[in-house]
DNA sequence: GTCTATACACGGATAGAC
DNA sequence: GTCTATCCGTGTATAGAC
């Protein structure tokens, strides 16, 4: 029976999730994880080739989610930059965990090849999406500022999971996307 | 003459500040540093007594600055909030390339003892001065983005020079903290 | 197909010679 | 103030048990 196959794999990603993320990537050893799950070093490499490897696996669903979430924006004939901002914080959410141990490890993701030039890509494209195809000098900066903002937000409310911040009526995600169109100077829409 | 040694730590300094910005802190080994200045990873080991004892010491000058900066926006009777985004802004752009290294490697740096929370008190202190002493949860959530972004861009704005963003006659500064002003729903003041 | 045993190179760190 | 020698932990890799 080949069930307990991919189980393993699905648990030993589970595991390195939450050490990554409470300790970083680097930080965490392969031996933590997998004494957190009761099997030998070696037994890791067995399912995946590296410690690289295994982050990079880790990483693909938020990538491809990412890269998904940009292209049906483009595709869609008038998405307003609400929508853009809106679709972005929902991505930063969904991958609350993964979104903060990866930029809390930047440095290591380096290595990873295409993680960093992908998030720099989704900026641009947002950007193209938001100013059209020949944005300012001043609409850059301001896209920096508020798409920064709004990933710093996105990673603070999937931490601590959303409620809080923003009391019992608010919704932190329309206030902040606000906050985010203001600071780009566009209307809220 | 006791003159080459306080200079051999600051070469020290200097050098680590290039590896660690261009690897990051963890990826950067100590080897490396000492071979980058013609000497053994052992004799560094006299002068600073750990890598982490590395860091800290090539971190306290940006600490002191930060502290120093808010303490005297506390102060200052009747500091704007304008003030206040700019003097961050600033503070950011004066430690830029140490801060990207930082912030690339938050996780090493929780290891680092007070960094992380001292950052945490600024943000804090930041938002007590603009919002007052008891700041909504909607201020709460607008302040990560606002304080998040003006971060994000102080850090760009090193790492590029500060020109190119803003175009000749531009001033990033002002753009990027009247932006933070909009999205923090304040008048520009 | 799944894991253990084992070896190796490299990283941080220390002790002691010069 | 710097070096050699050495220690232990960690990522990596392979050979082989079951």
């Amino acid at each position: 029976m080949p069930r307990r196959r991919t189980d393993t794999r699905a648990e030993i990603r589970e595991t390195a999730l939450e050490l990554f993320a409470k300790k970083g990537y680097t930080a965490t050893s392969l031996r933590e994880i997998a004494e957190g799950l009761g099997i030998t070093k070696a037994a890791l490499y067995y399912h995946f080739r590296s410690k690289q490897d295994l982050l990079a696996d880790m990483v693909r669903p938020m990538l491809d989610d990412g890269e998904r979430t940009v292209r049906e924006l483009e595709e869609e004939p008038d998405a307003t930059a609400r929508r853009a901002l809106e679709a972005f914080y929902d991505m930063g959410r969904r991958h609350g965990t993964l979104f903060r141990a990866v930029v809390a490890d930047t440095a290591a993701l380096g290595d990873l090849g295409d993680v960093v030039p992908r998030l720099f890509d989704w900026r641009e494209r947002l950007l193209r999406l938001i100013f059209g195809s020949d944005p300012t000098p001043r609409q850059r900066a301001l896209a920096v500022l508020a798409i920064g903002g709004l990933q710093d937000a996105a990673i603070m409310a999937a931490d601590d999971g959303g409620g809080g911040l923003t009391g019992d009526g608010g919704d932190l995600r329309s206030v902040v996307v606000e906050g985010a169109l203001r600071a780009l100077d566009l209307p809220a829409s």
